[in-house]
DNA sequence: ATTTGTACTTAGTAGAACCGGT
DNA sequence: ACCGGTTCTACTAAGTACAAAT
């Protein structure tokens, strides 16, 4: 299994981001014209592939699959073929019955929760008392209070069901920032303590998502202050006074003139478009070449406003940090089931030109300014509906409990719809989070059997099986996304897996001593580069050289399949399976498997913490999270550097030292003397530590350069197995998870002991 | 069967916040 | 207090998935 997650480092090393990369961009680029009929050749190549199916004998390409056939049926591979069958039955025996353990809940389609809590749900008088003062301190009785999450000071939220273990001390949780917890370990148990513990209460009802909702609405973008009036704009030479509609979308552009977007000849076209749409006509008639505009004093003024606002004194600081935290207050949390939740993104996004990554066609165009007339507000019908702006009206007030947003509106660029939602720490997004484990450890279970069966399929007679046998072997064995089909000229042109196209791989026969290597170079996902040589098994490469025969380049290389229909597959293997549960699996598994590979029980904890990055990097390696290498790169190694020698001089200064007061105490032979030699001692051990772990640090850091482990960390890796790995050995939980994310994987800490198994 | 629409997760980055050293 | 950097957070784009409409 992960014996196959062997990644070749050249993904990395090699891989360089698109924007950087100009063959690159030249390569998709030429392609544009030709990839514009795709959708039609798609239709030609399945007729022509549809046939071949059936004509069977008849056909060249069908001869040679018989004759790959015949060669592969060997001993090997019906040995494969025994131990698939056995696999089948063993599987199937467990898969036919209702799970043995209950996984929280988890398993299977969501469980009724039983009537008592619907009942209390359900009532809308106890939620219309909400607010109201809490006349009532009886909060065993279920709530009518309010459980705030960040209100330490709260009683404890008393458990309606499960866990008795309860009643722990209370203690002050400490999540002061920069907090070196030296003796960890308990904390990680004690920190959700006052908190909302959700994942102890019983799930809604299928698709319910709450019974009672109820926040104020959205921030809006502050409204556009127009410039000064020193502040000029130039066109052609001469001064020009814009009108305000015009101004606000030419102080956009200003705003970002050094940025190398203003550069790209798209985002200008897309730009100077847009903007024209927003003169008044005599603005219209006479600005008419975007290189005749002079911006920079414009951008001259916001960069002295910014650098104001960095020589603010701290007062003004201060008073703008709280009226950031008073509206955080009044508009950051939202009601739901009688707790009071955190909102993710409560303000609007404000109006701006478009940033799409890549090679965006959309790039540079007008992100409109979003009114209350666009928002639709989501909240229960008896809760205290937000109210608009005065003089103003919200498009719609709806109260749909099937869904998890508080607002949406339509964006104007692709036309797409934006939420408002709530934050990871909600019980919302928690328990989707973890019933998503839960999906990917209920694959564990059977990926063997699919494991066999996708291989037996590649042998299939039908072109499309076997296109979807060796996709999902990517998938499984790279890691790779789903790969939906996107709307040409929409988006950047990046591809996963489903939409690989025959010139984002090449076939080596043989290469750097290796047999059947495929090599794969395309855009993924924010068209970052997945650039990776894999060997594959020779029946994976004869399948590929028949899907890509007679084909162009630009063709698609499963021209049999799509996600959906390879979804529609998976979902007959496994309830609830889909591709992206592959990565999911992929990811966590290969942490654990790392983690016990790596960790050594005799290693300080720094080392230890380095075992565990590295676990992370083989993660964010498979899953090819990427980032800029920082820009301060070099310079901060060095500077490492330096402390490491500098670090090693003071070393040899102590061990002299050292040696020294030994001498000394040998003639001596008095006691103040050994007590010098205990210290001197002392010092080098401590030094030696130091040393130790800068050059951990170091190492750490050269690793991870172009790597990025936040999003496999936030978004991949079952927190429970770092949370059991940190118990196992006494690993303060904040040396792996800052606080954000604690908040986040509150239910994992809480819940997962040190001999928690993926 | 395909297309369209919707909801929700996953992603990298810019800039704010913060930190340790001077 | 400031400097030079690192870390964290907010932001929002870009994916996946699935259901409804065509």
């Amino acid at each position: 299994m992960s014996g196959d997650h062997s990644h070749n480092n050249s993904q990395i090393d090699s891989g360089s981001r698109h924007n950087d990369s100009h063959k690159h961009k030249d390569k998709y680029k030429d392609k544009e014209h030709k990839h514009k009929d795709h959708k039609k050749d798609k239709e030609r190549e399945k007729s022509k592939y549809s046939n071949s199916e059936h004509r069977d004998s008849s056909d060249k390409k069908h001869r040679d699959k018989d004759k790959e056939r015949l060669k592969l049926k060997d001993g090997s591979s019906d040995k494969q073929k025994d131990k698939h069958k056995e696999k089948k039955k063993e599987e199937r025996s467990f898969d036919g019955k209702p799970k043995k353990e209950k996984e929280n809940g988890f398993e299977s389609p969501f469980i009724k929760s039983e009537p008592e809590n619907d009942d209390f749900y359900n009532s809308p008088k106890h939620e219309k008392s909400l607010k109201r003062e809490r006349d009532d301190d009886d909060d065993e009785f279920k709530p009518k209070k309010i459980k705030t999450e960040d209100d330490r000071n709260e009683k404890k939220v008393k458990k309606r069901k499960q866990g008795e273990e309860d009643v722990k001390p209370k203690k002050k949780t400490k999540d002061k920032k920069g907090e070196v917890a030296t003796d960890g370990k308990k904390k990680a148990k004690k920190e959700p303590e006052e908190k909302w513990k959700w994942w102890e209460e019983e799930r809604h009802a299928d698709g319910v998502k709450w019974k009672f909702l109820e926040h104020k609405g959205p921030v809006f973008a502050p409204p556009y202050e127009p410039l000064p009036s020193n502040v000029k704009f130039f066109y052609d030479g001469k001064q020009m006074k814009l009108s305000s509609g015009a101004e606000e979308v030419a102080t956009f552009f200003a705003k970002m003139l050094d940025h190398e977007y203003t550069t790209k000849d798209i985002f200008r076209k897309n730009f100077f478009k847009d903007w024209r749409k927003e003169m008044t006509s005599e603005e219209k008639s006479k600005i008419t070449d975007l290189n005749k505009c002079n911006f920079s004093e414009m951008s001259e003024y916001f960069k002295a406003q910014s650098e104001a606002r960095k020589a603010m004194t701290k007062e003004d600081k201060l008073k703008i940090k709280e009226e950031n935290e008073r509206i955080l207050q009044e508009y950051g949390f939202c009601i739901m089931d009688n707790h009071k939740e955190r909102i993710a993104n409560f303000r609007i996004e404000p109006p701006g030109l478009f940033r799409g990554r890549g090679d965006h066609p959309k790039m540079g165009m007008l992100k409109r300014r979003i009114r209350p007339e666009d928002i639709i507000i989501n909240c229960s019908k008896d809760s205290k509906h937000p109210k608009p702006p005065p003089g103003t009206k919200w498009k719609e007030v709806r109260h749909d409990n099937k869904v998890t947003w508080l607002v949406s509106w339509t964006e104007n660029i692709q036309g797409s719809i934006k939420y408002i939602m709530l934050n990871p720490s909600s019980r919302i997004k928690g328990e989707k989070d973890w019933q998503k484990y839960e999906t990917a450890r209920r694959l564990k279970k059977c990926v063997e059997r699919i494991r066999a069966q996708y291989r037996e399929d590649w042998k299939s007679k039908e072109m499309r099986i076997r296109q979807r046998a060796v996709a999902l072997y990517f998938i499984d064995k790279l890691a790779l996304r789903a790969g939906n089909e996107k709307e040409e000229g929409e988006t950047a042109d990046t591809v996963g897996c489903c939409s690989l196209r025959v010139e984002h791989l090449s076939l080596h026969q043989e290469m750097d001593g290796q047999e059947y290597v495929v090599e794969f170079d395309f855009l993924g996902k924010d068209s970052i580069r997945y650039y990776n040589k894999v060997p594959v098994e020779k029946r994976v490469f004869k399948n590929l050289q028949l899907f890509m025969e007679d084909k162009e380049p630009e063709d698609d290389l499963f021209d049999r399949l799509n996600t959906s229909i390879l979804n529609k597959h998976l979902q007959e293997l496994m309830d609830g399976l889909t591709a992206k549960v592959f990565r999911t699996y992929n990811a966590s598994i290969t942490l654990q498997q790392q983690l016990n590979e790596l960790t050594n029980s005799e290693d300080n904890v720094p080392a230890k913490i380095l075992s565990y990055n590295r676990a992370n990097r083989a993660v964010a390696i498979l899953c090819n999270h990427q980032r800029a290498p920082p820009k301060t790169f070099e310079k901060s190694m060095q500077n490492l550097q330096t402390k490491i020698d500098a670090k090693k001089e003071q070393l040899a200064d102590a061990k002299r030292e050292m040696k020294s007061a030994k001498a000394d105490a040998k003639i001596r032979r008095d006691e103040k003397s050994k007590k010098t030699v205990e210290t001197k001692k002392k010092a080098v051990q401590r030094i030696e530590e130091q040393l130790m772990k800068l050059e951990v640090q170091a190492t750490d850091r050269e690793e991870n350069k172009q790597i990025a482990l936040g999003t496999s960390k936030l978004n991949y890796l079952d927190p429970r197995i770092s949370v059991a790995w940190c118990k196992k050995f006494g690993i303060p939980i904040e040396k792996i998870y800052n606080k954000t994310q604690r908040e986040k994987f509150a239910w994992a800490i809480d819940m997962a002991e040190k001999d928690f198994e993926f």
